[in-house]
DNA sequence: TGCTTTTTCACAATCGTTTGTGTAAATTAT
DNA sequence: ATAATTTACACAAACGATTGTGAAAAAGCA
């Protein structure tokens, strides 16, 4: 007869959703006194909070977020856009986002761009739908403008970006210092005695290849070397057009002694083609990449990589967000964090007598753990 | 006046989310009216209908799927847990599943365990709270039980396991052949001429590494060869775990002739021991892994793998998903749904007169296209 | 024209929480 | 002992959408 939900047979088939109503009725007391005994507040007494959580927990009471998200106005949802989930980069930056954001009681959804612009305007129409408390995002390759992002806050959702945004435009930000990446790796080709370095360089209108560049273009004029178009190679980063500039170089009346791509990618397929050329590396050229992928501990020799610090990223990422809710007044939030690159040196680089290849920074770091998979 | 917030100032701040009310007050019509408008319901008038979409258009309304999925009970949420979204393997699961929602409406929510049950479990409640409408997962490795799970069975939630289940239990899941993976892969190592193939196992209480396993000893067995104890080793599938398994093997009086490790980071492990004693591969040792992980094509030899159709698993767990909730009267609904392993042949294992490396089954595969991601 | 059927729409309850306001009882102060 | 506080709780209106029921207007039929 209490039953709300009265089916014509007993048996405990999706049975139950217990709701405050029926604490309340249970208890004797009234649904204000349960949601403000479950919340903790000041005007409940100590005793009845016990009896509630006590019967909460007995019938195993789940809150249900929907009705309190919409009676707040605000979930406990966050959005995240993501070219792609596959990969090692946005996975783990990902994978930071979603660590920070579940300890403060976030649940994050997860959106693919796939590089397509119509598709991450979707993905905004969908997020705010779902009222999420904010959102997260990596540019998509075909994203020229900022016009769907309007939209956004208008809703006075908080944004941030992080790794890929469009120049020029004030937005909350978590970046790498991608330019101090290119720079460091060029220095460091530089230092072991290269003279003549090739770059391979990704698109342009990405913020994140840009600056690589001029890392590179810096770490040059730091030496007094003039930049040589013909060793600057537009490329697609992919294995094959890694190998494909590479043998375009190799033609060159004078090739070069060494190379920094802008990805991993891109240089390992330079190295296989050297290998495949009988051309050592690093005595004969010397190689340097852009990711610290997993890939540059596999190939031979070792790759030298600058890391990208994606965790921490994410972790960065979801600390702006809380900074942008926590900070709701301030006037000009605009608000940048610039995460500092690391130059892992591995022998594709090393000239010196001895082939011992050595990290800078800490040691090893993150692979080992990331290894350590179960599939 | 009509406005329902009223900012002291006229500033375009954290504007209006347009709800429902305010397109029915602008029309002069019922919110029920713009409800069936919106749904397409047959009781309203095309004029009225083209009125009402124009508005909201026009108005930039967006649909609180909040306050929808409160009344219905139902939300366009999807739940998944992983171990981790890092690594190939899950990466490429959750890439096939979010791929697959977001064309059916739904949005994912992305949970790690990080292999801890306790985590799981609060994921699960989070989950449930969320309201999601179905909960996809692959078990924690550190879950020895299922009773978690019966909460959700209770509320009437559909839930789907993928990948790694716990043996005897009755449940909906999406699994590898993994049995068949074993077997393909050491008859392929027995074909190649070899006797004495050596194993590396997981932990036995997972599914995954029971079954390849099994595959092993079936192989071993259709050629009349006697398992060996000695021969199997168990190892943490790390790269330094299968090194150091391999260093093992050597010390036997008569050393194995071949090795099928469970995972691909084991038999990598395994090629650089045996490349650093000098001991050639394949033609003194042959190597097989299993996961067809990226760097099986960046080491030197590269090395023969069995793939586990990542992508296509997760797309066949959230259609499992959608069968579960289309039939949903179906008295026992247990189903399971089992993806074939397609052998990767590459040289580590290539013993054949000619060096030149073949793919079985179809070409080269994913792994071009999951290199050129620009990060 | 009178009656039935169809089309088109409004009323109002409901999903499960939160929260401003009101009000008894219990405690303290005077 | 009476007034001023504090404590502990209930009422009821939201939040934004969905939906069974019912009723008026339009259309079809004789």
């Amino acid at each position: 007869m209490a039953s709300r939900r009265s089916d014509t047979t007993k048996q405990p088939e999706a049975s139950s959703p217990v709701s405050m109503a029926d604490l309340a009725r249970e208890l004797g007391v009234s649904m204000t006194t349960i949601s403000r005994a479950l919340s903790d507040h000041h005007s409940i007494g100590p005793a009845t909070k016990q009896a509630v959580l006590k019967l909460a927990k007995k019938l195993n009471y789940q809150p249900n977020h929907l009705a309190a998200a919409l009676r707040k106005g605000k979930s406990k949802l966050l959005g995240v856009i993501v070219p792609y989930i596959e990969g090692r980069f946005f996975a783990s930056v990902v994978h930071g986002i979603e660590t920070a954001a579940s300890k403060a009681g976030f649940s994050v959804i997860i959106c693919q761009s796939s590089e397509d612009v119509a598709q991450e305007r979707k993905n905004l129409e969908t997020l705010l739908s779902a009222q999420v408390a904010g959102i997260l995002v990596s540019l998509s390759l075909t994203t020229l403008d900022f016009k769907h992002f309007e939209k956004v806050r208008k809703h006075g959702v908080p944004l941030v970006f992080f790794d890929r945004i469009l120049e020029g435009d004030n937005v909350n930000a978590v970046l790498l210092n991608d330019r101090e990446g290119g720079y460091q790796a060029t220095r460091h080709l530089l230092e072991q005695g290269c003279r003549r370095i090739a770059h391979f360089v990704g698109m342009q209108h990405l913020n994140i290849y840009k600056n690589r560049r001029q890392g590179y273009l810096d770490a040059l004029q730091s030496y007094g070397i003039a930049p040589e178009e013909g060793l600057i190679k537009s490329c697609d980063m992919t294995v094959e057009g890694g190998a494909a500039c590479m043998a375009e170089l190799l033609t060159l009346p004078q090739p070069p002694d060494a190379v920094f791509a802008a990805g991993d990618s891109a240089i390992l397929g330079a190295l296989q083609l050297l290998k495949s050329r009988g051309i050592r590396v690093p005595q004969d050229i010397a190689l340097a990449g852009f990711s610290n992928e997993a890939l540059t501990q596999v190939a031979e020799p070792m790759l030298t990589s600058v890391d990208q610090r994606c965790e921490e990223m994410g972790q960065a990422a979801f600390r702006l967000f809380t900074d942008l809710v926590d900070a709701k007044n301030a006037p000009f939030s605009q608000r940048q964090v610039v995460l500092q690159p690391q130059l892992f040196i591995r022998a594709s680089s090393l000239r010196s007598g001895a082939s011992e290849p050595a990290e800078a920074g800490d040691a090893a770091g993150a692979l080992p753990r990331r290894q350590a998979r179960h599939t």
